[in-house]
RNA sequence: GCCGGGAUGGCGGAACUGGUAGACGCACCGGACUCAAAAUCCGGCGGUGGCGACACCGUGAGGGUUCGAUUCCCUCUCCCGGCACCA
């Protein structure tokens, strides 16, 4: 063995080797269990990151250990490759998307590949290849013959200037992001799947879902958002009544106006004969879509000089339009209650409506409604004749009433809406639509699929291309035969993530989405990938699949039985921030720390020319920060294991890792100590014995219960737990009372060799390069990936005696030996002598005795 | 604004089920080796007081439960993720 650590040399031999052997490549088996180890796939957006790296290590850590406990593992790779920033690329350099993103591909397999990932390539799916989307288009028809996707207007940023549809992130400031045009909302047709259909089933299955964190569920469950309410009709004279839904109808009687949406049919018909109206309606339809401008906007709104009638007075109440009520949520419409709701407190206070109070506290004491809304459930007052009943009893009263009467019912409403899948963009998935003038909206036939993508376009910002493209837009009914044009929209890119872990399973099949290889494989076992996935993504995947599973393609409800979810990457931000102009910043790489004396941190200056820059702190890694660092870099220099090392080391895996240069050079110099352990001890010509545990010393069996120890620990931490970073300290530690062990005696040997084994074993997972030329240069002859998993011996982790804490009244006072069986009156005995416990217990009386078998005694005095 | 999460030495983190706060690594300080430096090895390293044994303080802030709280409960501050057309 070579005596130096030389990444350069040893991982290209470790891939080779598991390349040639095909040792990642899986078929099913029914005689083992199966392990699905899956990571989210990358958006091919040129270069890895260090959260794919981070990502991926995960991944292939649990691959590799479950392969050693006797799994047959899966371990797929592929691409999400269609999207927005392709077009944006195109734009900018004047190439097809799809080049860009075949050459992105390209690259960032190489770089894949040099992480040394245990992936079974040939399965690699690539979500812009006809025979993968064919399947999206063919679900697609099989959801439009069920109802499932149905097609209706929604709203969407639309650019006047350029003529385009403006994803949420393209509109800054309620500006187009190329022509800074003020953005409007704009109602188009879309298709749309009934995900609400399914949001009671999502719901309930989160219980079932155990390998899941919760904080995951919990937001998944409020984003699904069930509640129960009344749906009420107010009459409005001369009109439709306005229905309305509320969560709160005990608060009835303290209704004092109605909000509609800015393109409620009310606002549109009072605004024909009111220009005040109209501009507002217009100004409305400027605001931004999204959720978080919608709640954090000042709420405006105007009256519209139109009463409804409430439904248990008689009393006329004013309509008002509204800028933070939606016309795609529910019914457009909402009651507002000033006394009992925050927002329809301020909206009444900045518009002098009435705050009337007709709920309060069960203790019957006062409301200060001069300072806010009072919004807990309590007992109705000034409500007629359903005064003093609580909420539940008012509820009940109220919704019989209505029920009575047949201008309200109870309702179970969800806040998840149903997904709009229509994107009017070029690079993405054709909806396999026809438009005829005689037939309407016609299905492409099965047997027409795919409608293939064009991959020669380049989009410039102003509408689709296909849109242009006479070629793909022109067609035959499919039905009269008669002269058609296709639909240009493309669907949502999370169609594409919905279901691709299906199609690992059946890649090469060209009949079929899915077929019997996918029962077999699925569920997930294990996935694993970024937190900011935690519901968009994941949500949608678990729909797709129960609708696969409604539609009788799989039997698997649940997509993922476990899901792990990393944190993110981040690194330093520095930057200057100039009299006038904007902020610049500088790459930490380019940037000098200055410390004092102890360490701690006085400044930092840019190398260049030596002048302060400012510290932002922590944060993502990202090109708008300039604090990113590239994998490839790394790589280069240290090799992948290092890297792998460090991001298993660093932090736990759920929690966001800080990127540190200083970390990278410590797990490097652990290789490198771990490296010259193993060559000392093999280059020593004594001879190594058979181990016979019986007859060692005390030392020797001492270190030897540390490696079994150890050895437990690893595979809890692995297994288990999933803190790698605890894991790998452990080895640390015990490799350091190896570097201690000078015991050459032939016992001693033979320990040493079990030791290294074990830690080569161990290590395997995190670290697989190195330990494939270790376990070698220890005499093996078969490779390490190949190797069952060590388990720890029982009779090497007993104990003789134990050391136990003493507190007095909490507090930390001494330490006892005592034998690993001691009684607790023993142990008592033990404590009371100890001559610090004795000095804190000041000759008081014992009032309490707290014993923790095999941790503590505490004395209360 | 709403939902979810986080905060522990100079820094990343450990403490798994309420039971020894700071494992392991980094940085820093001291020493060995060297003509010297780098690399490597050995030792120290939360704060305050003490020659020392040791004591007191200390897990974002404030309060509570408990023999005992980084861990559980309440209030607050700051940071991070998501908010439906970024992926």
């Amino acid at each position: 063995m070579q005596e130096r650590y030389d990444p350069a040399l040893v991982e290209p031999d470790a891939r080779r080797y598991w390349d040639e052997n095909g040792t990642f490549e899986v078929r099913e088996d029914a005689s083992r269990p199966k392990y699905y180890c899956l990571c989210m796939f990358p958006y091919p957006s040129g270069r890895l990151h260090m959260g794919h790296v981070r990502n991926y290590t995960i991944g292939d850590v649990l691959t590799r250990f479950h392969r050693m406990q006797g799994y047959n593992v899966l371990q797929p790779m592929g691409w999400d490759a269609f999207g927005l920033p392709a077009e944006n690329a195109a734009m900018a350099h004047g190439v097809p998307p799809a080049k860009w993103t075949y050459d992105n591909i390209a690259y960032m397999k190489r770089q894949l590949r040099s992480l040394g990932l245990g992936i079974d390539w040939r399965r690699e799916v690539t979500t812009c290849r006809p025979e993968y989307y064919r399947w999206n288009q063919w679900l697609f028809l099989r959801m439009l013959e069920k109802g499932i996707a149905y097609r209706r207007t929604g709203s969407v940023n639309w650019d006047p200037v350029d003529q385009t549809v403006l994803a949420n992130e393209q509109v800054i400031d309620g500006r187009g992001w190329r022509m800074g045009a003020l953005v409007e909302k704009r109602e188009i047709p879309m298709y749309y799947l009934r995900i609400t259909d399914y949001a009671q089933e999502l719901l309930q299955a989160l219980d079932g879902l155990e390998g899941w964190p919760e904080r995951v569920k919990l937001m998944q469950a409020n984003w699904i958002g069930r509640s129960e309410g009344l749906e009420i009709d107010f009459q409005v004279e001369g009109a439709e009544p306005l229905r309305i839904y509320t969560t709160r109808p005990d608060t009835l009687y303290g209704v004092s106006y109605m909000a509609v949406a800015a393109e409620h049919p009310l606002a549109r018909r009072a605004a024909a004969a009111n220009p005040d109206l109209q501009a507002f309606i217009a100004e409305c339809q400027r605001s931004g879509a999204t959720e978080a401008e919608l709640e954090t906007m000042e709420k405006r709104g105007m009256p519209l000089g139109i009463d409804a009638v409430h439904p248990l007075t008689g009393e006329p109440i004013p309509i008002w339009v509204a800028n933070f009520v939606l016309m795609g949520y529910g019914t457009g419409a909402v009651m507002a209650v000033p006394a009992h709701d925050q927002r329809d407190w301020e909206f009444a206070r900045r518009y002098g409506l009435r705050i009337h109070q007709v709920i309060e506290p069960m203790d019957g004491s006062l409301v200060d409604l001069d300072s806010g809304a009072w919004v807990e459930h309590g007992r109705l007052v000034n409500s007629g004749r359903f005064d003093g009943l609580d909420f539940d009893e008012a509820f009940d009263a109220i919704a019989k009433f209505f029920e009575a009467q047949g201008t309200g019912r109870r309702r179970v409403n969800y806040r998840l809406r149903d997904w709009a899948i229509s994107r009017q963009r070029y690079w993405g998935c054709p909806i396999p639509l026809i438009h005829c003038p005689d037939c309407g909206d016609v299905p492409v036939p099965d047997e027409q699929l795919p409608v293939e993508l064009p991959e020669d376009l380049v989009p410039d910002g102003s509408g689709s291309p296909l849109a242009k493209l006479d070629s793909f837009l022109a067609c035959d009914c499919p039905r009269c035969g008669g002269p058609a044009r296709r639909e240009t929209d493309t669907m949502d890119t999370f169609v594409d993530s919905s279901w691709y872990f299906f199609r690992y399973a059946s890649f090469d099949n060209g009949n079929a989405m899915v077929d019997e290889r996918a029962e077999y494989w699925m569920p997930v076992d294990q996935y694993i990938g970024g937190i900011e996935h935690a519901i968009l993504h994941l949500l949608y995947s678990r729909f797709w699949t129960r609708v696969m599973h409604d539609l009788g393609l799989t039997g698997v409800q649940e997509p993922f039985a476990k899901l792990l979810t990393q944190g993110m990457v981040l690194n330093e931000i520095f930057f200057r921030k100039p009299e006038s102009g904007r902020i610049v910043y500088y790459n930490p790489a380019d940037v000098d720390v200055e410390l004092d004396a102890k360490g701690a941190r006085l400044g930092a200056v840019l190398r260049e020319d030596g002048q302060p820059v400012e510290s932002g702190g922590m944060g993502t890694m990202s090109k708008s920060k300039n604090n990113g660092v590239d994998p490839q870099a790394l790589v280069d220099r240290y090799g992948a294991d290092t890297a792998r090392l460090f991001m298993m080391f660093a932090a736990p895996p759920e929690q966001s890792l800080e990127w540190s240069d200083e970390g990278v050079e410590g797990a490097f110099r652990f290789m490198k100590r771990l490296w010259r352990l193993v060559h000392q001890h093999v280059s020593d010509p004594a001879a190594v014995p058979a181990l016979d545990p019986a007859s060692l010393s005390s030392a020797q069996r001492e270190l030897r219960r540390q490696v079994h120890e150890t050895l437990a620990k690893v595979t809890n931490d692995i297994g288990r737990r999933h803190t790698f970073n605890t894991a790998i300290a452990a080895v640390m530690e015990l490799s350091n009372a190896l570097a201690r062990f000078e015991d050459r005696a032939p016992q001693g040997r033979a320990l040493m060799q079990e030791a290294l084994e074990i830690i080569v074993l161990a290590l395997s997972p995190v670290v697989p390069h190195a330990c494939h030329t270790l376990w070698r240069a220890l005499g093996r002859t078969s490779a390490v990936v190949d190797e069952r998993w060590p388990e720890a011996d029982p009779a090497a982790l007993e104990r003789e005696t134990l050391e136990l804490v003493v507190q007095v009244n909490g507090k930390l006072r001494g330490r006892v030996q005592v034998p690993a069986d001691a009684s607790e009156a023993l142990v008592r005995e033990a404590a009371l002598a100890d001559p610090n416990v004795q000095r804190f217990m000041a000759g008081k009386p014992l009032r309490k005795f707290v014993y923790v078998p095999g941790r503590l005694a505490n004395l209360v005095v």
